[in-house]
DNA sequence: GTTTAAATTAAACAATTGTTTAATTTTGCA
DNA sequence: TGCAAAATTAAACAATTGTTTAATTTAAAC
C-alpha cells in the first residue's frame, strides 16, 4: 500500500483507526473495535492493508498530504515581517488542530520506542516549514525590526509546544478557562490562545 | 495499595514499569516483560499490587511527592521579580525534566480516553505550581517592571510545552541541533533550552 | 446469462495477554 | 528447633489479541 488511492471502504476504515488510534493509543485500539465501529468484518484490515502496523502506515500516507502547511505564498505575500509571523503562527496552529488526532498519534509514536514510523517524510515537511519561518525571521532582521540573537529553531518547539500541551491538558484547562462547550474550547485556541502565541513570539524577536 | 511504603521488590518493580510505560506506553508494556527485567516472577506484580492497572496507580503514588516543585521558599527570598522569573522557569524544567519518564506517561494517560487516572492531586499541584508563579507575576506588576494585561494561566503551556514538544522530537532536535550524545542533549535542555523559555516568558511579560 | 475476479463473511487459528492456582521455599519469631 | 506467615515459583487459566482459512456473496466483463 504505498501511493495507492483508498477506496470508500478503506478510508473509512482509515478514519475510525485514526481516531480511536488517537483517544487509546496504537495497542489501546484492537482491530476488533475498529471494524466493528466502521461496520465491516474483522477481516477486512487485513484484506485491504495487511496487518495492523500497515493500517497505521497507510493511516499515515492517506494523511501525509494533509500534515503540509501550504505557506510559500504567504511569504511571496507583501506583508510586514511581523504580519506574516503572525499568520504563519495562526495558519500553522490552525493546521495543526484540523489534524489533532494524527498528530496526536504521531507524537505518542514518534517518542515510543516500540515501532518505527519512517519520519523522513516528517522531517522533510518540520523543516520546510521552519524553513518558510526562518525567511520571515531573517526578512525581519534585514529590515533591523528583529533581533539578530534569534535561535529560530527554538522557535517552533515553543508555538507548538503551547498548543500541544494545552491541548493534553483539556479537562485541565477547560475547568480553568471555564470552557463549558466543545466549541467554546476550539474557539478559545483559534482566538486567546493562537494570540497568546503571537504575541510571545513577537515579544521575544522584537527589538 | 494506598499510603503504604513500598519495600525494595516493590520499589524494583516501579522503577521497571515506570521506564517501560514510559517507553512504550501503558497497553504496550507488557506484565512479563516488566517482570523479566526486574528479575521477578510474573506473579509477583498480582501479588503485590494487585493489578496491571493498580501497578500504574501505586506507580503514581509512588512518584506524586515527586512531582511537587517546592518553590515556596523562592517567593520568599529577596529577589527581583525578573530573578524569580527565571529561577521559576529553571527549576520548574529541571524538574520536569528530572521526571520525564512519569510524565511522558501521565501526558499519554491524561490524553488518552481508556483510563481516567484520578487527577485530583495533579490537579492540585498544578494549581499550586500555577499560584506561584501568579504571585512572582504580580509581584513584578506592582513594582511596575511587568505589564498588566498578562495571562498568566498561557504561561505554563509555554513554559512546559516548549520544553515536551523538544523532548516528543527528541531524535529530530538530536539532528538538527546537532547533539550526538546524550549528556549533549541533557546539557541542551539545562541551557539553551532554559535560557530561551526564560528570554522568552521575560520579553512577554516585561513592559 | 455465464464466467471470473473481487468483496465479504463466519469461523478457526495460534500467540499473547493479565490473572489465579496451588505447591514450595524462605523468613521471622517463639 | 519448630512453626506460622510471607514470599516465590511454575503451571494453568480464560480472555483477547492479530491473523488466516475457506466458503459464500457480490460485482463486473464478456
Amino acid at each position: 500500500m504505498k501511493h495507492t488511492e483508498f477506496n470508500d471502504k478503506q478510508i473509512q476504515i482509515l478514519q475510525v483507526a485514526e481516531k480511536l488510534f488517537a483517544e487509546k493509543g496504537f495497542d489501546g485500539a484492537s482491530i476488533r473495535e475498529i471494524s466493528t465501529i466502521a461496520a465491516i468484518n474483522v477481516a477486512m484490515v487485513s484484506y485491504y492493508f495487511g496487518s495492523k502496523e500497515k493500517l497505521l502506515e497507510s493511516l499515515v500516507i492517506y494523511r501525509t498530504s494533509d500534515l503540509k502547511i501550504k505557506l510559500e505564498n504567504l511569504f511571496e505575500e507583501s506583508l510586514s515581517p511581523f504580519a506574516k509571523l503572525e499568520k504563519f503562527i495562526q495558519f500553522y496552529i490552525e493546521k495543526v488542530n484540523d489534524h489533532k488526532n494524527m498528530h496526536q498519534i504521531l507524537n505518542f509514536e514518534t517518542s515510543s520506542k516500540k515501532r518505527v514510523l519512517d519520519s523522513d517524510v516528517f522531517t522533510a515537511v518540520k523543516k520546510a516549514n521552519l524553513d518558510i519561518l526562518r525567511n520571515i525571521i531573517q526578512e525581519g532582521q534585514h529590515a533591523n525590526f528583529f533581533k539578530n540573537d534569534i535561535n529560530i529553531e527554538l522557535l517552533i518547539p515553543t508555538i507548538l509546544g503551547t498548543y500541544f500541551h494545552f491541548n493534553m491538558n483539556k479537562s485541565y484547562n477547560q475547568d480553568l478557562f471555564n470552557l463549558k462547550s466543545e466549541s467554546e474550547y476550539d474557539n478559545f485556541i483559534k482566538n486567546e490562545l493562537t494570540s497568546h502565541v503571537q504575541k510571545t513570539i513577537k515579544s521575544l524577536v522584537t527589538k
